[in-house]
DNA sequence: CGTTTTTGATTGAGCCGTCAATCAAGAAAA
DNA sequence: TTTTCTTGATTGACGGCTCAATCAAAAACG
């Protein structure tokens, strides 16, 4: 058998070369052959290893919600109260690697792409909810049922308001204040709704 | 000269349909042909009455924008208080006809486009501005300076999220919900920031 | 240890379909 | 008739995908 074990480092490379081009183009106009070329090989062994255009997208949007899975996950194990729970879907979601503009650029296109394809709406429903369960959870701890919900959705709407403002208006406030302004959104529901 | 007035007709029916198209699709790969052919006339003719593909989306979002801000604009004029004119921004945001789902899907492809196109990206700009301009204003006068900013930006944060998760996530809060929480989060801000 | 075989990895060339844009000719109004 | 409107046909470019052929590492064999 020849160099075993190429698929999975082929593989990576092109999902890796495909979010840039991707997030450099801003759409999803952008060719096998650039994707290929961007991750040194050629168009041919892209369709070798994912079948089609399609799969590639695909398995480039599972690695981004990968990502920032893994990251929420990280941080909120370190978290130790419910707040802090909260707080560290909050700040992985303004982490520098996650809001860098072309991350941000990528993340935009696949979100606009579950209007058109049906398994992309089904991987993005996933994430949103389970987002929305972590969410809840921990908000379940510190005020009512119905307020949890609520202020769930809230803040999740924040959040991705905030990012596609970031990626393309030039006077979006910068990840710091906008941390900010959610944490403080956050607040002021907690200070209303709070158990007593 | 053969009928006259015939261009204005045409540019209009063709960007209706462009809209109308687009968000079906839910996105920008809809042919000349397909457009032409919803508005009734031949994919040659569009391109005599624009030039190009190009210009006939930015006609198109032209006209989205101009049918918000006048819906925004129609609202304002009606209110006689500051709170009222915020509240008219907001109405007109989650208008059934500007809350639509296949508006908001073209709305968002557009939106995205302004990752590739700079001139999207003016149009979209200036739309931007002048809201928050609007909402500064009327802000101004129940707050300080400075949270008026603030505020602003969440409301429009809020706002753009809302839409985005009303385009593609089934489990959204419906449109009533929806601008039940936006003014609740503008009415936590000004209790707390309400000049004495 | 050398030879042969096996088998995934890799590619260049090219087919096939699509689509934006053009053009020249025909239709219709003035 | 003249001027504008309108279209069917055409073109040129491009991009996804296929395929036959080659390469090279590893395994099997003696």
């Amino acid at each position: 058998m020849p160099k075993i074990g190429a698929a999975t480092v082929r593989r990576q490379a092109m999902v890796e070369a495909a979010i840039i081009e991707i997030g450099e183009a801003g759409s999803l106009d952008v060719t096998v052959s650039q994707i290929a070329r961007r991750a040194g090989m050629s168009p041919a062994l892209a369709h070798h290893y994912f079948g089609s255009k399609d799969q590639m997208f695909l398995a480039a949007m599972r690695h981004i919600l990968k990502l920032y899975g893994d990251s929420v996950r990280r941080r909120m194990a370190e978290a130790t109260t419910p707040l802090g729970r909260i707080h560290a879907i909050i700040e992985a979601s303004f982490a520098p690697d996650q809001f860098d503009r072309e991350v941000v650029a990528a993340w935009l296109t696949f979100y606009v792409r579950a209007l058109q394809s049906e398994e992309t709406r089904r991987l993005l429903q996933l994430y949103a909810r389970r987002l929305h369960s972590n969410l809840v959870f921990s908000l379940r701890e510190l005020v009512g049922a119905g307020s949890a919900q609520a202020i769930a959705q809230g803040l999740a709407a924040m959040i991705d308001g905030f990012y596609i403002r970031h990626a393309l208006q030039d006077f979006a406030p910068g990840k710091d204040e906008v941390r900010a302004m959610v944490i403080d959104y956050l607040e002021l529901c907690l200070a209303r709704n709070a158990r007593v």
